[in-house]
Parts: structure tokens; C-alpha cells; sequence
DNA sequence: CTGTTAGCGCCTTCAC
DNA sequence: GTGAAGGCGCTAACAG
């Protein structure tokens, strides 16, 4: 627990100034080979290594890309995993940081954590699934599947129409004519988009969408649980369910069958992320796949290219309906 | 993309020293009423948060917890997740560091990433999977899956040789007599234990362990390839294998199936971890479940525990296993 | 080639 | 109740 060997302690017992450590350290010139190496031995000896606060305060850059969430739940782990493996091989290191929100904070966690990261500790900042794009930022950010569409700042994000009518088109073809949708969070694009690919999907099928069969399940599975009811006590209750995401997919079945539906004989559902856990419940849930690793990939190619002075891009990523165990044909 | 606001911005658009905004914002007395109110309005205006570096920098504490980790892989990840979830409802940020070794540095990444962080910008850190535990640090420590034992630092892991005796177990009431055993990284305290827990069971089985079946597979599949490679070339190859990792169990499979074996009805394998691709694999795996997102609680209490003066715990989590699909009664 | 100086943004004495 | 000065560890200018 003893007290971390700094600059200074280096330079004392190298016999020469801070100034002269920092530049050996640094490789810049202005030492002589002698010096350097000696330096460098008493580094090695003490196992200094420069402090990346002090580091970044002084000096613009640091050579670290943050990532930033609102918490560490398996979407954001699995893009963090495409976001590591991509700067693999870069200078740069990976940090992601999940900020808490005080109660009284109305600003939102990105804005928060750009504020207290940005400028100093990260060069640029990756934003995984955030409410509000900060419209300016000391740093160049990318968003991931944004709340909004491709205006300002650089975007990632799934093709979520095209993907959300994979998936009704899916329960179509099985047969089911009244299928309801467990909308996502309505403040994100995701969720509007995915609730149009639902529309869209029913029209071409001449099915008409019935209002009462759209129903809030705000992207959690706690806050899907009131919904998931209310779909199932309507007088004509839906035979499949289009969930907006994959554990609000598996809380539909949950309750599904805390009610005696079975899954997906009573009840067919389709689920949208594919994040891990899709494929290890029970039964396994039919979805749509985000390419999740590829857009943590894609989104550390747009934001160096910026860090180069590139233009910020929107990348949109292809959906793709993966058929498991939890639909099946419409019960006559 | 222009510069975030200082306390000094915040200072001068209220009309104020900068030392009465920051007594403002952390509520220190000192401050008139109607100075305090003002203060925090220009503050909510301008977008104010105070920089974690410089905070850090100053002041000692800086409620920010590290866990620091060589690579987000899926191990990592869940542990990663349970930390966070710990973390929930404390005044505690996490912020999750994967520091890149360069080349020439023997010192191990932990090390490197402890000296850069500790003492500036994390309170406390979690080091997850550490090569070598540092003997001494400038900030509390707690080491998951560390290797080495339970002698200096703080720990938390599983019960590795009841799990892979469990495992071998299994095997062996299937009727597998001559099972491999793919091991993991012989540097880490972990390979040791389940390489222990395999001897253990084959013993108390009557059944002489083999040299020639016990190979390294590092880990990491891309390690592990060759050592499945020579498994089954071997003029008497195992019936079965218990991998010392998901990761490599999921190789052994592939590389089998690449030589013309079925699993599991040529070649049974059994992994440990049970990371979520464990589960989806195909066939699924048979493995030894780690409370990964337990252990990243348990690791937080220890960790919050020392911060406020207590004592470094030892803690052993309870192994599992879990049956899957990729072992089958052996061939006759 | 080396050392001294200044200051990054913030917080904490200590005057006023 | 408020502001001025110093310093956390480090690096970039400038002196010597």
C-alpha cells in the first residue's frame, strides 16, 4: 500500500532532473545516450511508469479511446468485446466507464461522463445506446444505436426496420394474423424503427395493425411485465408477439407462461439483439441478430478516421433473423 | 467539438472566484445561500462537471473503482458485469481498463495499469486473471482468479479442483476410461487446480493418469489447436477430454470434427467457465459453471471492505457442473 | 546537454 | 463569506 514511485522519486535517485527524466522517458532529445540509460535502469529498478492522469493534463493526448455506457448489461459488454478486439494492435488502450446518474441529474450519463472523461483522460469517445447526443463535445464521439438518426454526430447502428420485418414477416408466414408488438424505449430511434418494420410488415400482408396489440415494453424486462399481461388479457389476445428486444422477448415468455401459455405452442415469440442469453433460454428464443462485435468494430474505424480529421460517418449494420425454438406455426 | 467548460468558465460567468465555485459544488460551508443557488445555476447552464482527472489529481479519493483486465474476453465481461451490478446504489463509478502490453514490457500489464491509474484516478482496483500479483500497491487490491494462492493480496475464486474433479467425474461415469486432459495456462494458479482435480478423480477411479494425455492448451483456442491436434493422433487417443476452459473445449470440439469425429458420440469434451457461447455452441457444452457475476460481487464487497480499513479476504466460490450435450456414454 | 520555470484544472489552506 | 496562493505529477518552453 505503499505510495506509487512518481517522476520525482525517479529523478532523485537518478541524480538529475524531472525535466531530464521526462524526456528520456519520452524518447525526446536533449539527453545524452549516457544519461538516458542510466535513466531508464532507475525506471526500470523503481518500475515507474508515468501516471496517466497527470500525463493527460499536461500533455492533449492520450492514446485511450473510451467507451462509454450507462451500465455494463450485455449489449454494451458485447460491443465493448468488437470495440477491444479492433484497437488490438493500435496505440491505443480500450476504457469504458459506466457513470451513475444522481437522482437530481436531468443532463443524462453522456453528457456527464464527457464532461468528467472528454478533453482530459480519453481522445475520443465511443456512446453506446445514449438518450441524447451531446450536439458539441470537447472530444470526437461515435453513438451507438443513437436515439436519433444520422444528423449530427457520427452513428452506428442496425438496420432496424429492415430487421423488425424479418422478424413479423417470420411470424406471418406461420400463419399468425393477430400478433402483438412489445414496443421499446419510445424516446429511442431503435424503438420507432422497430415498431415501423412491425408496421410495414403487416400492410404488405394486408393485416391491418390493431392499436390495442401495441403495447410498452421499455427495452427492460421489469418494465415489460405489466405489458406482457396486457397483451394477454385483450378479448382477442395475439397468438405471436414481436418483442422490441431479446429480454423483453424472454419476459414475455416468462409471463406467458406464468399465465399457462406454453411457448411457442400457445404463444410464438421474436425477440431482437441476439445477445447471449437468447440462445440459453428456454425455449430458445427465435430473433434478430446484431452484429454486435462488428459494430463495436465498426465504430472504432469511424472514430479514428476522425481522430485523423476525417468526416464522421453513419454505418448501418445488416439485421438477420436467426429462427430458434420459440415460434411455431399458428394454433387453428 | 469546442473546448468543455473549466471551473474557471463557471467562475467567471457567475461573477466569482474559482474557489467559491468549487466550494459551491461540493457543498462546503463558507458559501452564502444565495452565492450557492447562483453558482449551481451557472453551473447547470454552461454544463459544468467537474474533470476526473484534475479532481483525482488533487484530491485523493475519487470514487472511481478499476477493474483492470489484460483483454475483454467473455470471462472477463461477466465478472465485469457483476462488479457493476455490485456497484448499483454506492456512491462508486466503475471504469474497466484493458492496457496494452508493449512489447519490450516484462513487467506484465497489471503492473503497468496499477502504477498508471492507482493512486490518481481509481480508489480501489480488481485485477481479473493477474499473471503476477503485485506485492504492493498504492491502492486496495483484489485479485480474481490470481496465480497464485491465498498469500498476500486479496482473492477471489472457484473451488477449480472440487469443479474439475466433478468433471472428470462425469466422464467417468459415463464409462470413459482414457480421458485427456487439454490443460490451461500452466503459469496460472487455476491450470494447476483443475489439472489437480483431474488427477484426483481418475485416482479414486483406479484409473493411472496418463502423461501422455495431459496436454497445454493455454486458454485460448488458437493455443489449443495444436495440443487437439495431438490428442487424437495419439496410436491410443482419448474417448473423452476435459478442456481447462470453455474457450478451448470449443476448439477441442472443432478440431475433432475436422478429423472426422462426432461429438459427442465419438469424443466426449467438457469445458469449465461456462461463458455464454457455451451454452449456444454446438452441441452445447457440457461444463463447469464459475458464478462469474457472483464472483464480481463478491470481489466488490472484499474490495469495499478494505476501503474502509478491513482486512484482504480470501474467497472460494463454489464450482458446478453443468450437463450438457457434448458428453455421451463412451464408445464400446 | 541539462535544469529551471510555468501551467494543465482543480481543491484546500489561509488571509482578508 | 469570499478570494488569492500553492501544489498534485507531468511536459513544453526557455535558460544556462
Amino acid at each position: 500500500m505503499n505510495r506509487r514511485p512518481t517522476i520525482t522519486d525517479v529523478a532523485r535517485a537518478a541524480g538529475v532532473s524531472v525535466a531530464t527524466v521526462s524526456k528520456a522517458i519520452n524518447d525526446r532529445d536533449g539527453v545524452s545516450a549516457a544519461t538516458h540509460a542510466h535513466v531508464l535502469k532507475v525506471v526500470a529498478e523503481l518500475g515507474y511508469e508515468s501516471s496517466l492522469v497527470a500525463t493527460s493534463m499536461r500533455r492533449g493526448r492520450t492514446n485511450v479511446i473510451g467507451v462509454l455506457v450507462a451500465e455494463f448489461e450485455p449489449f454494451a459488454l458485447q460491443l465493448l468485446q468488437g470495440v477491444s478486439t479492433a484497437l488490438q494492435g493500435t496505440p491505443y488502450d480500450v476504457l469504458a466507464y459506466a457513470g451513475t446518474v444522481s437522482a437530481g441529474d436531468h443532463l443524462g450519463w453522456e453528457r456527464r461522463s464527457l464532461s468528467r472523461l472528454g478533453g482530459t483522460l480519453i481522445d475520443g469517445a465511443i456512446l453506446v445506446t445514449p438518450t441524447t447526443t451531446p450536439a458539441h463535445s470537447s472530444v470526437p464521439i461515435v453513438a451507438v444505436d443513437p436515439h436519433t438518426g444520422p444528423d449530427g454526430p457520427a452513428t452506428v447502428a442496425v438496420q432496424n426496420i429492415d430487421g423488425a420485418r424479418a422478424a413479423t414477416e417470420h411470424l406471418i408466414s406461420l400463419g399468425h394474423r393477430r400478433i402483438g408488438h412489445l414496443r421499446g424505449r419510445t424516446d429511442l430511434e431503435s424503438a420507432q424503427q422497430r415498431e415501423e418494420g412491425y408496421r410495414q410488415a403487416l400492410e404488405a400482408a394486408g393485416i391491418r395493425a390493431d392499436p390495442a396489440l401495441i403495447i410498452d415494453g421499455g427495452y427492460r424486462a421489469a418494465s415489460a411485465t405489466a405489458g406482457a399481461h396486457a397483451l394477454l388479457t385483450l378479448p382477442d389476445p395475439p397468438t405471436a408477439v414481436f418483442a422490441a428486444n431479446d429480454l423483453t422477448a424472454i419476459e414475455m415468455i416468462r409471463v406467458a407462461a406464468e399465465r399457462g401459455l406454453t411457448t411457442p405452442r400457445d404463444l410464438s415469440v421474436v425477440g431482437f439483439d441476439d445477445v447471449p442469453q437468447a440462445a440459453s433460454s428456454v425455449p430458445q428464443l427465435t430473433t434478430v441478430r446484431q452484429p454486435l462485435i462488428e459494430m463495436g468494430e465498426s465504430a472504432v474505424r469511424v472514430l479514428l478516421s476522425m481522430l485523423e480529421g476525417g468526416e464522421p460517418e453513419h454505418v448501418r449494420m445488416p439485421a438477420e433473423l436467426v429462427v430458434r425454438s420459440s415460434t411455431a406455426v399458428a394454433p387453428t
